[in-house]
DNA sequence: TTTTTTTACGCAATCGTTCCCGGCAATGAT
DNA sequence: ATCATTGCCGGGAACGATTGCGTAAAAAAA
């Protein structure tokens, strides 16, 4: 069942003109006299012409549409990002195709060359937390693809990229934990590939010997798929719990594993923050409303995906070959909950 | 900066032969001689050679792409019904185009004749909880287009649809709340307009009457967002605890109404389920992690998104127009928990 | 050897749009 | 009256790929 629209052919011949004529009084060409454009103009407004982008898209050889890749959409910091990046690129009459690696390199290679050959502008990429290999990336941007990483960037391809400042996160939710008088704060991290474990990782570790506190390599848990799966966050955990000095406080690394260490403690009838502390990164927009209220770092996920568009659509529409890439840092924040703070009849 | 891919010519003028050999030979064609074959599959796969699907929608008139109109990507529900989506689409070769109508009128008009102009091969909707006019939509159908409503469906229309049984799912709620012992249940609804909101207050209504509790239109409050701004669930609330005989128990039609009023009764230390009860639809991942866990209506999204998106498929590949619609409805479920449940200390 | 068939390829139209050229008619300048 | 200018419009190529048709050469049949 195909669907047949109307194109400037009809119009042409409708009004005994010819298509170039036709074209040239839709463009409102100089060219044209102002009788012929008033006939075109009206004639096109009551049949409900539109332009075929398709053909435009051909000739042009560019389809005001670009690309985005994440593990996940149905995850707030990513649905977050996602809309600030609608939210610029239709403003700038680019429309958005997203696709979802859920995770897995395999998917990630697929879409993206998918997404190339179906004539995308740019590419917006967050990669997901198997990828090491880039060469899927990398092929596309020695040929002067323009891609912006976000979020989970990656350190080997010189391009724009957009990240908050994860070791200042990781820092400050750790050094809150300290303050707040826990003294075995434990770690679990995302896939140890990704860029944004290894940079919260550190600031975890800064703030650790910063306190003078000792850094110990069994308090970090790592998660290939960043708590997507609850089994990775549970067996995490019991690993960590299980230690001959069992840990007092949590740092979650990302969205789920926080969410799912809270899940692991509700099930156990853990008490947070009695039995244990809990802080993380997560950009839910309920983290107020669990039980306990949770400390988090958030991400001011909306202006990633905005500026990270920006970036992209100012490299699409440059003349010339992009060389100099921007690295745009944003600070995180950290919300201060029940979750870290400890009962005032303990203690 | 534009990017220069590889065409069909490039190989033709490389090899000396001309398109048609090439675009043969490439397709295995019968016509064409193994060596030649040969030649041409084994230099287009050195240079990388991919098809240019824009070429290709613009003579074959169809894109291998749909559309997809939500009020919201950020918003658990429809984001697993667009994992949903999008795990039938791709399978079949499709992507997806997703555009966000923030329950804005004006929105969905603009990104339906987008989304229409960017020929893509179908459209997958759930309005707006503005829309009333249809006149966008039911233009497109009469020309022969293909459209599947899911969710927030229109009587007016004649397609494809599928929701979940609403009804059923606030009958259900309703009844166990008065199960529980609640003698006055409040409802706040969403949109008047939408047809989800019109389902659930009547099933509402209906496990009222059934069980022989009286019906009150003052206990029925509308919010035309959804409850997307916290302020009209505050108002609504605001109303209804003002009034003389004041509900014990509330029921939320939809995701965000339901946690902003889990939000409005934490601002004022309203204990639920003590002071009042609260159910509500919703498929957010972690009410029960909520305080207190929720009690919930849980709608089958993901299947919702395949069923759609198979429906979808098969009226565009579909060799005559398609004059039988189907309607499915999916079941409900609903999960009893914390906040719907008296404690045994009072009553 | 001649005729027929088969093999293997090229030409050109097509999709919808833009844009470079070329040209006719009316106007103005000389 | 003649020539240059301007206004207005049509023809046709191009974008990348497919495909019906035509055809030269080779192979097979006569």
């Amino acid at each position: 069942m195909k669907f047949e629209a109307v194109t400037i052919k009809d119009i042409a011949k409708a009004l005994g003109l010819s298509t170039s004529t036709v074209s040239r009084a839709l463009r409102d060409s100089y060219e044209i006299s102002p009788e012929t454009k008033k006939l075109v103009l009206e004639y096109a407004q009551n049949i409900n012409y539109r332009p075929n982008p398709i053909a435009l898209s051909l000739k042009e050889k560019r389809s005001w549409s670009i690309g985005i890749i994440v593990c996940e959409i149905a995850n707030s910091f990513f649905s977050q990002i996602i809309n600030g990046i609608e939210s610029i690129a239709y403003n700038k009459g680019y429309n958005v195709i997203i696709a979802q690696s859920h995770e897995s390199y395999d998917r990630e290679v697929i879409n993206v060359q998918y997404l190339a050959s179906r004539s995308i502008d740019g590419l917006l990429v967050s990669v997901s937390s198997e990828t090491q290999d880039l060469k899927h990336l990398q092929n596309l941007h020695d040929r002067g693809f323009p891609i912006v990483f976000f979020d989970r960037i990656v350190d080997e391809m010189d391009t724009h990229k957009v990240i908050v400042d994860n070791f200042k996160g990781a820092y400050d939710a750790t050094e809150h934990l300290i303050k707040s008088g826990y003294k075995h704060i434990a770690n679990i991290a995302g896939s140890e590939y990704l860029s944004i474990t290894k940079e919260r990782i550190n600031g975890y570790q800064k703030a650790l010997t910063d306190n003078n506190m000792p850094f110990n390599q069994s308090y970090v848990q790592y998660c290939l798929h960043g708590g997507m799966v609850y089994e990775e966050v549970e067996k995490a955990l019991n690993q960590l719990l299980n230690l001959k000095k069992r840990p007092d406080a949590i740092l979650g690394c990302a969205d789920k594993l926080t969410t799912n260490c809270l899940r692991y403690f509700k099930k156990r009838k853990i008490k947070v923050p009695d039995d244990i502390a809990l802080v993380g990164f997560s950009n839910l927009d309920l983290t107020d409303l669990l039980s306990p209220s949770l400390t988090v770092v958030r991400q001011p996920a909306f202006e990633m995906g905005q500026i990270a568009t920006d970036l992209l659509i100012k490299q699409i529409e440059s003349k010339r070959p992009v060389n100099d890439f921007e690295k745009k840092v944003l600070p995180p924040q950290l919300f201060i909950r029940e979750s870290s703070v400890k009962s005032k009849v303990k203690s």
